[in-house]
Formats: structure tokens, sequence, C-alpha cells
DNA sequence: GTTCTGCCGACTGTCGACAATCGTCAGGTC
DNA sequence: GACCTGACGATTGTCGACAGTCGGCAGAAC
């Protein structure tokens, strides 16, 4: 369920401010605060939601209900909710509102399927791109398998499977195609949906470790054939393990 | 520039009606009439002349205006505007309103990459799913091939790139995952939208033919390597074509 | 008992209006 | 002349209200 934590900053309609008053003497301080409009921190904290799994597939959104509880208008929920609907975490029906998209074990293999393309490719760009280019993605997804360690440590399941994600990303990013981003960052979003709200046991930390250090491994000394089917060995365990199924062709 | 040539239907809220009467005896010749949103009516609208290059990059597109224009109120207008921007094809300024997308070399090559991720791993897919699904990707490029002939044959410069594009849309298709399609519909659009409003001088027809008929072969024979190599080939050609340069790293 | 019809409540799709924001430009100050 | 300041016009972001559409249910017809 939804809850009414979130409040509109200033009433009245346009932007916003979080003005932070800094000492009169050291401008250099300013911080440049948060400029979004109402319809994209409603998306944001929406989709946190969905990502999260704090909302149940088929869950009915009304934007009625949702710009009471929020205390605005209907006009930025629905925005909001259409971006979300774009970015096919909701599904709408005509006439009668959009609900919490449900993923199917098919919906999940495409998923998985779709993020091999995106993976794969951006993998291999990242080795085409030389050993400067090799060196700053290594660099970057180690750090990222650091706080993956420490997260497993701490035992926070939300954590880990947005850490997880997040080293993906960051391999996606290094390709540095900003169009591959983008379609990632959607595979991605979905992804974390289904894992966070099946609640099935998760790989232990080794072989989470593991399986995403070999990848570094490869990509580090710049051995294609053996990155790309770590990435491809790894996306399907990982779907069959979400199934509890084997791949299928659809 | 934008016409009013458009026309909303019904006056009023709500759904329309394209009233296909039928006569009383044969009920079941009733064609379920077209039922989509204004808003859904404007997107398609404003897309395809995008895509078609009758609008110039960067032309602002105010909601009043178009709201006139098309003769009703700005919701609609502004929700349309929405989902172009969220596909690329229009950028969004906070509180300027949106203007029409334009691509620089680097975001041609981006869009270019992206689709070679993606048909890469939709024709790897496709070959993975054995004798069946290669004849049935066949076939459908064959007769995707054949209407590129007569298009060449009219001469039409949008036509030609729209079955173009289709061909690579219907490779795609073949993989049978809707993510890679609805990813590779984002950049097939914005694909089109580059070649459309840059008036350069279009591969010869045989060329065309050629180039999309060794893909075919090689899918037919399921050489994969043949295969992904006339794929990276074939886009990269025509990526540099675009853009008058040779690739590069970003 | 089954099937159809018409009503009901809830919600969306659309509308017109208002207020905040932005770029521009004239006017004042040093 | 260069710089800052304030007002102006245009446009967006947001709001409240209304009409249309949908699923469900009670009641009539057979």
């Amino acid at each position: 369920m939804l809850e009414a934590t979130w409040r509109r900053p200033t009433s009245g309609a346009g932007g916003d401010r979080g003005e932070s008053i800094v000492a009169v003497s050291g401008l250099s301080g300013l911080k440049t605060f948060e400029r979004k409009s109402t319809s994209d921190r409603i998306s944001e904290e929406l989709r946190q939601m969905i990502i999260e799994g704090r909302l149940r597939p088929g869950e009915p959104l009304a934007e009625t209900r949702i710009a009471e509880l929020l205390d605005v208008s209907r006009a930025p929920v629905r925005e909001a909710l259409q971006q979300l609907v774009q970015q096919k975490l909701l599904v709408s029906a005509r006439n009668r509102g959009v609900s919490v998209a449900a993923f199917t074990a098919s919906d999940i293999w495409e998923i998985y399927d779709a993020r091999c393309a995106i993976e794969s490719h951006a993998a291999g760009r990242i080795i085409d791109g030389g050993p400067g280019t090799r060196a700053r993605a290594t660099d970057a997804l180690r750090a990222v398998l650091d706080r993956l360690r420490i997260a497993l440590k701490q035992g926070d399941r939300r954590k880990i499977s947005a850490i997880d994600l997040e080293f993906h990303t960051t391999l996606v990013a290094s390709a540095g195609n900003s169009r591959l981003d983008d379609a990632y960052s959607i595979l991605s979003a979905q992804t974390l949906a289904c894992i966070n709200r099946l609640e099935i046991a998760l790989p232990s930390g080794e072989e989470l470790v593991d399986e995403h250090g070999v990848l570094i491994d490869a990509l580090a000394a710049g051995e294609r054939e053996t990155l790309l089917k770590a990435i491809n060995d790894h996306l399907t365990l990982a779907a069959s393990h979400l199934t509890g199924s084997q791949p299928s062709s659809n």
C-alpha cells in the first residue's frame, strides 16, 4: 500500500525549493538544490516502491487515490503513472486505469535475454575500446563488487540485489553508449521488481561474488569469448533460478 | 510546420467512434473500429512527422499552439509530447517546453551501435531457434525485401527508408522477444528521423538489395559468424554513410 | 434457472483557468 | 561602456470540474 509519507514541499503550482541557506562568507558552499517537477518525484517514489517489491503485482493504482494521499492534483500523478507505463512497470487498461505489472516466467526469460543482448554487446565494445577503456571499466566494476561484498555481510536482500544490478549497469555504462544505458535501465528495473517480489533463496554470497569476479577477470584479460560466455551463463543461471525452470524458446 | 489537417472526430471527452454500420443479416462482418485516445492519435501524428523529417531539428513545439491547431485542450497534447520525449524524438527543457531532437554524429553512431547490439543478438537467437525458426524468419524477410525492390523502382525516398527499417524490425521480431522489439522500435524511429532529415544520396538500389540479401542468405544457411559480421558491416557502413565519417570510439 | 437489460458507483479522459518560471529587454547605476 | 536590476510576455506546471466509459449488480423477461 501507498503511504502518505511524501509531502509537497510548497503549496501552489510550479517549481520547488529546498532552500539551503548558507553563511554569507563562503558563497561557494552553495549546494544546488533539487529541482524536480512534482511528477518526476512521484514517478521516482512509485518506481522505487515497485522495484523494491512493496507493491503487489496487479494492484490497481487509481489516480484519484494517489493524488489524495500525496495532496496534489491528478495531473502530475497521471504524468508519473504514464512514465512508469512506458517503462513497463505498470500496465494500463483503457478507461480502467493502471495497475502494477505482473511478470510471468516467459517475461523473465525475455528480460534476461534482452539484458544479455545489451551486456554482451557492451562488453565487446569495452574490449574493442582498448586497454584504457578496459582498465577504467574493471576499476569501476571492482569498486561495485567491493560494495556488494559489504552488502552481503549486512544481509539486506534489497540492497544486495540493487548492488548486483548496479554491477551490470556499470558494465553497460562503461561502453559509453547512452542508448544502451537507457534500454538497460528499463530492463534493470524490471529485473529488480521480479527479484524483490519473489521471496526465493538468494545464491550464497560467495557464489555471487565469484560469478562477478569471473566477469571482471575475463574483462581485465581482454578475453572476449570467455567474457561473453561468462555473461551468458551468469544471466541464464540467474533467470533459471528466478523462474525455477530451464530456458524456453520463448 | 504543423498543419491543422487533423481534427478531433467527436467533440467532448472520452472515446471516439468510427461507427461502421453493417447489414443486419451478417453480424459477423462487424469491424472493431479504432479505439484510440486523443493523446495516442496526436502522438502518432507527431511521431510520423518527425520520422519523415517534416519537422526541423530544434523546432519548438509549444503545447498551446498544437492544442489550438488540433482544436483540443492542452492535456492530451501534453501527454503525447511526453511520450515522444521518452522515445527521445523530442527534447524537453524544464519550463521551456519541448523541441524536436537534433542528432549529432556521435548520436548517430550510438544509435547504430545500439541497433547492432539488438540485431546481432536477435540473429543469434533465431539461429539458436533451429531450422523452423530460421525458415519463418527468412520467409518474412524475403517478403519485406520484395517490397523494398518495388519501392526502389518507385523511387520514393521515405518509403525506401521505411521499408529498409522494416526489414531490420522484422529480423528483430523474428527472435520473438517483445523487449527487444520495444527497444528496437525506439532506435528505429530515431534512425528514420536521421535519414529523412538529411538529404544525402541514398545507396544505389542494387547495393541495398544485395546487402540485405546477404543477411538473408547467411541466416538461411545458419552461418552464425557470417551473419553477425554481415550485420555489423551493414550497420557500420550505413552509419558512416550518414555521418560522412569513420567510426569513433564514442 | 438462465439470459438479457438498465442502472449505479468508480474511475479515467478531457477541459478551461490560474500561478510559477523562464528568456528578453529596457532602464538605471557605477 | 559594462554591469546589474526589474518588469514584460510567453509558456509551462498544476489545479478543480465535468463528461464519458467501464465492470458489477439488481431486476425483468423467457
